[in-house]
RNA sequence: GUGUCUGUAGCUCAGCUGGAUAGAGCAACGGCCUUCUAAGCCGUGGGUCGGGGGUUCGAAUCCCUUCAGGCACGCCA
């Protein structure tokens, strides 16, 4: 269905063709004067150079042939050429109660839909989540459903990070630690053990170890690369440790990501482009972009038009292992193959970008992928403390992710038992819900491309712009639904009338915009512009609840009216923080 | 050093495909609960949009320059 607002363009631009001028003057906006008008079209002052003519005039010529209108309730120039506009009750209800009808609101679904690949999370097996993983998953999450809600078809690979040095670091120390493990002995036949030899715990503890050993003693540092080369090569003692360490912390991870309502479609992983990795170089190497230089095998990517030097995007170190950008790039093959991709998205922190613009550049020059196929980079930005530096625990540590949930829970269940006499058992699990949307909601509404201060206290609060802000606007919407309901109350013959107020006009505007919002959002990948319009959306309702009498109203027909919007509001606004990938309880 | 991003109210952030008086929230102050959740609503104060040039009828928004900060810059991921 049509939006809004091109509804009125339509009117704008026919009437600006009636009086001689182009139609793509007609353009209309929300106005940037609330007090004076609802929208606005600033077209005629636009037009004012291309036409010579004093913008005024041409408004004028346009607004006399707009007469008659049954969309708008007011139209007025004003000093230089504005043309300001308010619109029909009438129209205004009735656009809603299509809109209503809409499964989708009235976003349009995508005509050709397209496939796109959000690679996401990101995690490295062995390691806990942390902070650092937060942004990737809400993000990616959050465009995920808000592609698949235009109606692209997306898939979400969480691409787990299992083929890198860190794998050799932890099998390194396991042999230190326990080199009478079958999987050390190099002349053993038989099967290996199904159990693992270590708990998540350990394998959580033997990483940071290793990594720090590592650093100061360079003969470790070999052992574990020549082990990360050897894994690579498909050593079946290694292979086999590498299956305990894949199944162990897989579980943990599928766990955690399920706390935090986010979903993968694939749980690929890098070692799932290690087949791929021999014949891409191979052909890099015979069709003469790869090349060896200090060593490795590495395939140029400048382009003249490079303001700095871009550094050549390399397939092989020097000891002939892959790295980072030889499984990224081989995963890219392996996505084209399986997949047929129209775009892959990379969500991923804004530090790697030199990294992709590497193996966007290799992967285009050497053909891995098609001339069409989009290549995308959302790098988001880093997630600070109050101080302004990266989140630190107090002691100056990584904060785990399992670690920061638990405090908002705790934090938000206090909060909770609080402020209301509800049931401690509900208040547990509502703690939680309501948590998640502070966590989510506080980093969305942050442009993702941006740093930004991640502040316990303030993303709980229940005040302002805040996910449990949102929450407690549609928990009301929902008390007064159900209370009706409850007194025997039905939406029969429900009709949403014309508004009788401001404040329920406003909010029948703000709904309107739905649509546009969800579907710019998605262009710009930017889901903090369906935060900044929730947040609007539930002002104009609480503005509205304040205003009115809703259970109250004796008018029969009145009260439907002022129940179906209250129906649509909240549709709206569950719809909404479901794209942002949270939802709302029933009561709080 | 090179590149890149950021700089808007005391704090945290919108606005940046140029338009009328730059918006929110928090914090401060003042009102509103015998009525559907006051976790709310209404209001007041608070800004040289980092600085300086330029383009334009019009600039937070575009261009140049400058200052300050973040980040990246070949064998980690």
């Amino acid at each position: 269905m049509k939006k809004f607002m091109e509804i009125m363009a339509e009117e704008l631009s026919s009437a600006f063709e009636k009086a001689g001028y182009a139609p793509e003057y007609g353009r209309v906006t929300v106005s940037n004067r609330p007090d004076l008008c609802e929208f606005q079209c600033n077209g005629a002052m636009a037009g004012a150079k291309a036409y010579k003519k004093a913008p005024f005039m041409i408004a004028e010529d346009v607004v006399a042939n707009l007469g008659g209108s049954s969309v708008f309730s007011k139209v007025e120039v004003v000093k230089p050429g504005f043309i300001n506009l308010n619109v029909k009750g009438e129209f205004l209800a009735s656009y809603l109660k299509e809109m209503g009808e809409d499964p989708k609101f009235s976003v349009n679904e995508a005509e050709n839909p397209k496939t796109v690949i959000i690679d996401y999370g990101g995690p490295n097996v062995a390691k806990p989540l942390h902070v650092g993983h937060l942004r990737s998953a809400i993000i990616g999450e959050s465009i995920k459903r808000i592609g698949r809600y235009v109606g692209d078809k997306v898939i979400g690979d969480v691409h787990l990070g299992d083929w890198g040095l860190q794998m050799g670091l932890i099998i390194t120390e396991l042999k230190h630690r326990k080199p009478e493990l079958v999987y050390f002995d190099d002349s053993y036949q038989g099967e290996y053990p199904s159990e693992a030899p270590f708990t998540i715990g350990e394998l959580e503890e033997i990483y940071p170890c290793a990594s720090a050993k590592s650093k100061e003693d360079e003969e470790y540092r070999n052992e574990a690369l020549e082990a990360t080369h050897l894994l690579q090569q498909g050593k079946p003692g290694y292979t086999a440790l590498w299956n305990h360490i894949m199944q162990v912390s897989v579980t943990d991870l599928k766990r955690n990501y399920d706390n935090l309502n986010v979903s993968f479609d694939l749980w690929k992983k890098e070692s799932d482009a290690q087949p791929y990795i021999p014949d891409m170089v191979q052909a890099m190497k015979e069709q003469g972009y790869a090349y060896e230089d200090q060593g490795a095998l590495v395939v140029d990517v400048k382009e003249e038009t490079d303001t700095k030097e871009i550094p050549p995007c390399m397939l092989l170190k020097s000891d002939g292992a892959s790295l980072y950008t030889t499984t990224d790039l081989a995963t890219i093959v392996e996505r084209m193959k399986l997949y047929h991709p129209d775009e892959i998205l990379y969500v991923v922190d804004k530090r790697q970008e030199l990294h992709f613009i590497q193996v966007f550049r290799c992967a285009r020059k050497t053909g891995l992928v098609e001339k069409d196929t989009k290549l995308s980079f959302l790098g988001f930005g880093t997630m600070n403390g109050k101080d302004g530096k990266p989140f630190k625990t107090r002691e100056g540590g990584v904060m785990r992710l399992e670690t920061l949930i638990a405090d908002i829970n705790e934090e938000m269940y206090r909060k909770i038992v609080e402020n209301r006499s509800v049931r401690d058992k509900d208040a547990e699990e509502t703690a939680k819900i309501v948590g998640l949307s502070a966590i989510k909601y506080g980093d969305l509404s942050n442009q993702a491309t941006k740093d930004y201060v991640f502040d316990i206290d303030r993303f709980t609060s229940f005040e302002g712009n805040t996910g449990p802000y949102i929450l407690y606007t549609i928990v009301r919407i929902k008390s007064i639904l159900n209370r009706y309901r409850e007194e025997g109350g039905t939406m029969e013959d429900a009709q949403l009338l014309a508004p009788v107020n401001d404040s329920e006009k406003n909010l029948m505007l703000e709904l309107t915009k739905f649509g546009s919002t969800v579907e710019n959002a998605y262009e710009e990948k930017a889901p903090h512009k369906i935060c900044a319009y929730i947040y609007e959306v539930s002002n104009a309702f609480n503005s509205f609840y304040h205003e009115t009498r809703i259970l109250g109203e004796e008018n029969a027909a009145q009260k439907k009216s002022f129940l179906s919007l209250l129906e649509l509001t909240r549709n709206i606004l569950e719809t909404a923080i479901d794209l942002l990938g949270f939802s709302a309880p029933e009561r709080m």
